[in-house]
DNA sequence: GTATTCACCATTTTT
DNA sequence: TGGTGAATAC
């Protein structure tokens, strides 16, 4: 009924995506922070509202579980609840899943398939090494296996992605064998590629075998589903987001969800295409437009996200992937704060810095700003570690985005590993896991026995031990009848319990008593309380995912002991767990749970009846194998902290102040990276994330595994500076009310309270003051004043020092242009002063200079794909237009950066050495790397007053404990 | 056969 | 840094 609500603050390149007639195909293609997710679900609410289609009859695919999840709320807000839930949303591995789950029979897949994860894959690939092996040796045949087992996970996924069989590799293979022409570069050797195929064949054996898949199965299963029965789905409009990041199954899977009204729409973004290690494939957008003739583009080019300096590197950076069609992208934001490009000695130094400019913006900002605004955007997560323990030390709350992930824990797996057997007791990587846990005397030795006899016999592992303890077959060499008793007895009272409705929560808990699990992570684990935490959040995610999965069905069940302490709640559990045995034998249901039970394909019925498909321990398992997202807990408390995240993990997703560490060559791009242009774009989507303020650091050496390393600035960057020096600084911005009101503007918040950021500022040089004194370490303002001396010792040397505090004062509180500064001796030489440039002109192109109009953009598209409305987004004219706007900017700029240089330089002269203050210790840094006892000498007054060795053993007692052993406990 | 210790290793990105 | 595998102790 509210037909234009989402019609509403769109701009015309918007307007004519969301309305465009939905029966052609549709392809939007739109730059970083150009409203592409609002465009989608403003043309979905569309379709709804005016188009009067049924919201069960779209779905809407997206690349991850938090993409889906955006979308879904955001539909829900703008067309209400009741009819966004009806809208199929999802990853296209859960929408497969779901789909399988229902119409599996038809391509003979059993109902209570398992859903293998990474680990598993490899487990199951290295079981079948292990056999190859063997019996390669058996047959005396000197044939060596070569493959390693993550290898070949990489090469069967990638033909899984393509759509390939086994059969097809080896087709492949053996053509390349026989043909002896030398192979195209890049191309895997044919005897290689020869044993893989084999692998491959074998692995998918095993895995039909185990009645499991793995991810790339559910797409690939998905085709084959949709091939054989079409009809089993019935969309009328098929969405896609992120279509840059589609690989070949999942194009196969969008044709066949649109095979019945062929009503596409996608979004996406070639130069945001960072996926293709993982097989993703740009050519899709081609290959969308043969498959769907008559395709039409709209581009998306004014970007609303970030201010015009970090667009411009952000393009300038991007610009120079030579194969990409170049294109635009403007904003309406003021030019804003130039980008930092800081200059550490060491990724100690690094952290600290990232972690001291955090606290000083936050401190600064006069509210505009809160932990929550900043993120921290990594290359891998590897690089975390001294961030985090820099951050911890200075108070400043942060969390990891999509690090080490909820369900991946040890002892969430483990328990995870008995519900699964339990839906499915075919799926060995989980009998295999959970023998020996708890402890039951079972060891590597008569697993891999029990694993080997089970291969031979082509029977599941549960199967094989159930018959050993049922005395039907001989036991192995060390007998382990006894011993895998009662882990048999328990899993066919749990399965009972299963089968009878129990709650998956309620399951979880009687696992645990039996097992008396608590025990076991006492036993074996130094920080079993923090696991116990996990465990307990287990239950607390199964109780909340099935009461939002199935509200009819209430768990009478609750978690009463959520609120009683860690300790006590083991002890009870231990305790009942004891007392629950006792009951168990009582009523122990024998008998033969697994006896008739191989649902292998053609016989499925027995099995899958009893479990039916929506079994609450179904959904919850599904849940827990697709979402790879880190349990949500608290919102409050995950609201207000700086995030550390990797790009990847970082896309789509937008922060006020962005800091990029290690932008270095072989971070920048990933020295085993094989597709350069991929890392190029994702610094570009690194750096697109950010909205006003936006810092790459880069160390002179960085300790990585093993030894500390040189390190140089990355090549993406080195090539744009030597360009366009003007688009970097390697300077900390200084900052006032002015500053801070403009980047308001760019937030769309309230500008901060002109007194409130002097007292931020007051605030600032107070306690740097007192922080430079050795005792100062008394609290105050800040949770945890700067710890001086932090370098530790090193001879990396850090300057925390504030020398003309007066006069920088004075200038803060006047709103003054920074205007001292010292050339930072980086590595490209020196860089021009920070500058603030308030643009009054509004979209104004930022383009990176361009000869090529607007119509060749997208070129690989741009001949058989007519282009909608063409005067769509503009008010500017591309081509030399552009070029000339550019330019004209440049010159503004350089002006004012002309006027602002004679102080620079001036600064620069009287004080070679010392850093000024507000500044990173960028260039002290550089200048440690030329004149290295000067530096060294500036150094130990800096941090004179604590022992260097001292202060290294605290940070380091402080980094792991603040760590924590491996999981964060919640407090 | 299992637990412990020690040395060595390599170190992306995610559904 | 920690995770893994091999050698050693129990």
């Amino acid at each position: 009924m509210d037909d234009v609500k989402h019609l509403r603050n769109l701009n015309d390149a918007q307007l004519a995506a969301v309305t465009f007639v939905p029966t052609t195909p549709l392809q939007i293609l739109a730059g970083p922070g150009s409203g592409k997710t609002k465009t989608l679900i403003c043309r979905i609410a569309h379709l709804i509202s005016h188009h009067k289609i049924h919201p069960s009859r779209i779905v809407a695919v997206t690349f991850t579980n938090k993409a889906a999840n955006e979308l879904r709320n955001r539909l829900d807000g703008l067309i209400g609840k009741a009819e966004a839930s009806s809208v199929v949303l999802g990853t296209f591995h859960a929408i497969c899943a779901r789909l399988l789950r229902q119409h599996g029979s038809e391509i003979n897949l059993p109902r209570n398939f398992s859903i293998c994860d990474a680990d598993e894959v490899k487990k199951i690939i290295n079981g079948i090494l292990k056999d190859m092996v063997a019996a390669a040796g058996l047959h005396g045949s000197n044939k060596r296996i070569e493959v390693r087992d993550s290898v070949a996970v990489e090469y069967i996924s990638k033909a899984k992605s393509k759509g390939l069989s086994p059969d097809d590799l080896e087709t492949k293979a053996q053509r390349d064998i026989a043909s002896k022409e030398s192979l195209p570069k890049g191309e895997a050797d044919p005897q290689f590629m020869l044993q893989v195929s084999s692998i491959y064949a074998e692995y998918m054996k095993v895995c039909k075998n185990n009645n499991a898949l793995d991810f790339d199965d559910l797409l690939t299963y998905g085709v084959k589903l949709l091939q054989t029965k079409p009809s089993c789905i019935d969309y009328e409009h098929v969405f896609v987001d992120e279509f840059q990041d589609t690989n070949t199954t999942q194009l196969q899977l969008m044709k066949h969800f649109a095979a019945r009204h062929g009503n596409v729409s996608i979004v996406g973004d070639p130069d945001q295409s960072i996926y293709g290690w993982r097989s993703a494939e740009i050519e899709n957008l081609t290959r969308m437009i043969k498959l769907f003739p008559g395709t039409k583009q709209v581009f998306l080019e004014d970007n609303y996200r970030s201010t015009g300096a970090i667009l411009a590197a952000s393009l300038a950076i991007i610009s120079e992937d030579t194969t990409r069609p170049p294109k635009t992208l403007r904003t309406s934001h003021p030019y804003g704060v130039t980008v930092t490009i800081g200059n550490c000695a060491d990724e100690h130094e690094e952290a600290v810095c990232i972690a001291e400019e955090i606290k000083r913006l936050k401190l600064i900002s006069g509210g505009l700003l809160k932990w929550s605004d900043f993120a921290i955007l990594l290359r891998f997560n590897a690089l975390s570690r001294n961030l985090e323990t820099a951050l911890q030390k200075m108070g400043i709350p942060n969390r990891i985005l999509s690090g080490q992930k909820f369900f991946e824990r040890v002892e969430v797996k483990d328990l995870l590993a008995y519900l699964q057997l339990i839906d499915n007791p075919n799926f060995d990587p989980a009998a295999l896991r959970v023998l020996n846990v708890p402890k039951r005397n079972i060891g590597n030795k008569s697993v891999e026995e029990l694993r080997k006899r089970a291969s031979k016999t082509g029977k599941p592992v549960m199967h094989t031990v159930e018959k050993i303890v049922d005395g039907r077959i001989p036991d192995i060499s060390p007998p382990l009848r006894s011993k895998a008793r009662e882990f048999i007895q328990t899993m066919r009272d749990l399965r009972q319990k299963a089968i009878k409705g129990i709650s998956v929560a309620s399951l979880i808990r009687e696992l645990l008593m039996q097992l008396d699990y608590a025990e076991h992570l006492k036993k074996t684990q130094p920080d079993w309380e923090s696991r116990w935490e996990n465990v307990r959040e287990l239950i607390t995610f199964a109780t909340e995912s099935s009461t939002a999965q199935v509200s009819s069905q209430s768990n009478s069940v609750q978690d009463d002991d959520s609120s009683s302490t860690d300790a006590a709640d083991v002890t009870r559990a231990t305790t009942t767990a004891s007392l629950l045995k006792e009951d168990k034998q009582a009523g122990l249901v024998d008998g033969d749970l697994w006896e008739d039970t191989s649902p292998l394909p053609g016989e499925d019925s027995s099995l899958s009846d009893e479990l039916e498909s929506t079994n609450p321990l179904r959904v919850f398992l599904e849940t827990t194998s697709l979402s790879t997202d880190v349990v949500a807990n608290d919102e409050d408390a995950e609201n207000e902290k700086v995030i550390i995240s990797t790009c990847h993990a970082a896309k789509g997703l937008e922060w006020p102040v962005v800091f990029i560490p290690s932008v270095e060559r072989g971070t920048y791009p990933f020295y085993r990276s094989e597709d350069t242009e991929e890392e190029r774009r994702l610094l570009y989507v690194a750096c697109t994330r950010a909205q006003v303020l936006l810092y790459l650091t880069h160390a002179a050496r960085r300790k990585l595994g093993g030894d500390s390393k040189e390190a140089e600035l990355s090549e993406f960057l080195t090539v744009v500076m030597k360009k366009n020096k003007n688009l970097f600084t390697s300077n900390k911005p200084i900052l006032g009310h002015k500053e801070f009101s403009l980047l308001s503007k760019v937030l769309g918040r309230p500008a901060p309270e002109a007194t409130a950021v002097q007292q931020g500022v007051q605030e600032y040089y107070k306690v740097q003051a007192t922080s430079t004194a050795p005792a100062a370490n008394t609290g105050g303002v800040l949770p945890q004043p700067a710890p001086n001396g932090y370098s530790q010792g090193q001879s990396t040397n850090r300057t925390f020092k504030f020398k003309n505090m007066s006069t920088e004062q004075t200038q803060h509180s006047q709103g003054a242009m920074p205007a001292v500064f010292t050339t930072a001796r980086s590595v490209v030489g020196s860089l021009p002063p920070v500058q603030i440039t308030p643009s009054n002109k509004v979209s104004k192109p930022i383009a990176a200079p361009s000869t090529q109009t607007l119509q060749t953009m997208w070129a690989t598209t741009s001949t058989t794909v007519s282009r909608v409305n063409p005067t769509i987004g503009s008010g500017y004219t591309p081509g030399n237009a552009s070029v000339a706007s550019v330019s004209s900017h440049h010159q503004i700029r350089a002006g004012t950066a002309a006027s602002a240089r004679p102080s620079h330089a001036a600064v620069a002269s009287s004080q070679p050495i010392q850093a000024p203050r507000g500044q990173f210790s960028f260039s002290s840094a550089a200048s440690s790397l030329s004149q290295p006892s000067t530096s060294s000498s500036t150094s130990q007054t800096a941090s004179s007053s604590e022992p260097p060795a001292k202060v290294a053993g605290t940070k380091r007692r402080l980094g792991m404990s603040a760590r924590g052993p491996e999981f964060p406990r919640k407090k």
